[in-house]
DNA sequence: TTTGTTGCAAAACGTTTGCAGCCTC
DNA sequence: GAGGCTGCAAACGTTTTGCAACAAA
């Protein structure tokens, strides 16, 4: 009942911040903010543009503009991880958080560490006014080491 | 004096990571290593061709080869921030260290924190072997703030 | 009516790859 | 001499752009 309703909410924030900034309500925004919504994790450009198609007549174009505007009003994060392409990620509705990267299959994973979380945002600086931060731990799943070790021992 | 006798050490390192490894030891690894170690603070595979260029021959797909090479060897780290490029930075002669990263200009500096890298490193995972890490703190520089502040009072 | 937004396709960008010749080993 | 490495240029995959038609304001 809860998620109904928060999302009805987010689709408000959303709208407030195309009218502040000028922006024009099209049925596309509105159709790929929902679509984002259905996702759970990180997800890509293309991911979304396929996942459009296949019931909505969207253009690649437009989904990277719209993935622009949902940046700039804070409603998704985006991270640059493999270097290949971007990922990205709502940032309603779940907490902050850290991410595992699996070097060898590329995999993220996300955990929460209140002690990490304090350490970063208690640090001030003089110079520097910060906003947000990312936090990234590059390592081996436990499923790619498996893999690696029977490749090994073979 | 320290600094002549410490690049001759990581040269060893590179020499000894390239014959466990079946690599050749070509004049061209050398030179970019040199060039690399010339260089304070980040730096592009464009800048360092560029950089090579003007006094040396060589190809931008050996630049990128020996980059990846130089990435195994773990003497240099590889950084994704604003998702044109990557970033490269040294990774001997200076210590672990944090980003901040002006999301106005796009300027990286880093910073050290013990109570933060303590809390990472001592965090680990039932089903993940961290091998290393990432931390950037986004925000705004003061050089930035001054500019945008100056901007909103016109 | 104005002008921001769309779809489409072509272009741009950093990076990777294929290949013939070269040079370590 | 064998095969890894080089330079060159073409190819790659993601993202951006130019443009005419469209539709929100």
């Amino acid at each position: 009942m809860k998620e109904e309703n928060s999302f009805e909410a987010i689709k408000e924030i959303f709208t407030e911040f195309l009218i502040k900034n000028h922006h024009r309500k099209t049925p596309e925004r509105y159709a790929i903010l929902e679509r984002i919504n259905s996702f759970i994790g990180h997800f890509n450009a293309d991911l979304l543009y396929n996942s459009m198609k296949v019931d909505y007549r969207v253009s690649l174009a437009t989904v990277y503009n719209t993935l622009e505007i949902l940046l700039d009003a804070k409603l998704i994060i985006k991270h640059q991880l493999g270097g290949q392409f971007a990922q990205y990620e709502k940032a309603f509705g779940n907490n902050t958080h850290h991410h595992l990267v699996c070097t060898n299959c590329g995999k993220v994973k996300d955990f929460s560490d209140k002690q990490i979380r304090v350490a970063i945002q208690t640090r001030t600086f003089a110079h520097f006014e910060t906003s947000h931060y990312s936090l990234y731990l590059f390592g081996i799943c436990s499923k790619c080491k498996e893999l690696l070790n029977n490749s090994e021992n073979k």
